[in-house]
RNA sequence: GGAUGGAUUCCCGAGUGGCCAAAGGGGACAGACUGUAAAUCUGCUGCAAAUUGCUUCGGUGGUUCGAAUCCACCUCCAUCCA
């Protein structure tokens, strides 16, 4: 069922912890490979969220093509499947142009769904049964749910903790939409095989650095005006439950135009939630298979170096990129 | 110079004779993740090993079968009186 390496489709993936600085690499990369960038970032598809997405903006593409930025409203709803195929039309379109795509950004979880064509389409979204569960979540509490999700489906029941909401509604809603459970669909699903022939880069840096440029990325979006980017969000009636407002630096500054906390606070809070997340983006890169770790650290921080590191594992790996740089 | 309050594990902070390696929070660290993923959730945090041992609660000495908790002195900090 699948098909050989040499029938697959080239595909480099660029990723990484927040704040590694691949937007700066994917640049040069795209220039030496000829290639176009498809971007696998949750919050940079919304338009108007420049500042606390770290959006590189137009001037800075040099011409490279960018495929999944700014195409949607922050008022609209953005997940895994949307991504998956936005970015399969895209990724045509690079095929046909005989261009290489550069999967560029930061969300683990959509680069897996384009490199292991992950099967999203058994069911449709109920939001009516979400709904209901979330209601009765609220009234009867967490294990009640989960109760329910061990008489349907003990596997998911034993891998989700019962305080994971969200994965428990998943969970059932799978199985009232499908009949079939969740677990079966994603064990059958983790067999894949990678469904292209892809050169997998993670680029990270010493921890300690990654932090402090953390710190100091968040201080500069706030003197960019980050706040008055949010509130004019809020004023356009953006709201903390749309998923667009649950970035990082959107929810937070929304608390403090709400309010809720000191803009201190929101800053404290958002440098925090941002190293944690840098963490939980390095733990997932970990577990996944086949990743090429590039440590800007263990490059002399030299971004050349690391470049022709990379492009020489893209010869390796077969794909066609010419001699030039 | 005098009076009072305080000093607790990385930080804040509870503990006022045994149930204390010491609540709780933070931070740090680790992990999960297959339709909200910048989301959501979990674990762990003195050291070393068997359900055990060892070293910790500013310092030194003491009381006690037993002290982070009581006493004495000392050091530092805070406030007040001179």
């Amino acid at each position: 069922m699948q098909e050989k390496t040499e029938g697959q489709k080239p595909l480099i993936i660029l990723t990484g912890p927040t704040a590694a600085g691949k937007t700066a690499l994917s640049i040069q990369l795209a220039k030496a490979v000829d290639g176009e960038i498809i971007s696998a970032d949750s919050m940079q598809v919304y338009r108007r969220m420049d500042i606390g997405s770290a959006k590189i903006l137009p001037e800075e593409r040099k011409g490279i093509p960018h495929h999944l930025i700014d195409v949607l409203e922050p008022t609209q709803d953005f997940n895994v499947v949307l991504f998956q195929q936005m970015a399969k039309e895209s990724l045509d379109g690079i095929y046909r142009r005989g261009r290489i795509p550069i999967l560029a950004g930061g969300t683990g979880f959509y680069i897996q769904a384009i490199l292991y064509d992950i099967d999203f389409t058994e069911s449709e979204e109920d939001t009516s049964y979400r709904r209901q569960l979330e209601r009765l979540a609220e009234e009867k509490g967490p294990s009640f749910l989960h109760q329910m999700l061990q008489e349907v489906d003990e596997a998911s029941a034993q891998a989700i903790h019962e305080n994971n909401m969200k994965r428990v509604i998943r969970a059932l809603e799978f199985y009232k939409l499908t009949g079939q459970k969740i677990s079966s669909h994603n064990e059958a699903e983790h067999q894949k095989e990678a469904a292209y022939n892809a050169c997998y880069f993670v680029l990270t840096d010493d921890r300690a650095r990654l932090y402090e440029k953390i710190d100091r990325r968040v201080d500069k979006m706030l003197s960019d005006g980050l706040v008055e980017e949010v509130a004019a969000l809020r004023k356009a009636g953006c709201t903390k439950d749309m998923v667009s407002m649950q970035g990082l630096g959107y929810k937070e500054i929304l608390s403090f135009l709400d309010g809720e906390i000191s803009l201190e606070r929101a800053v404290y809070l958002i440098k925090r939630d941002t190293r944690h997340f840098a963490k939980r983006q390095l733990t997932w890169f970990r577990r996944e298979k086949n990743v090429i770790w590039a440590d800007k650290n263990a490059f002399a921080e030299d971004e050349e170096r690391i470049l022709d590191f990379m492009l020489k594992k893209i010869r390796e790996a077969g794909i066609p990129i010419g001699n030039g740089k």
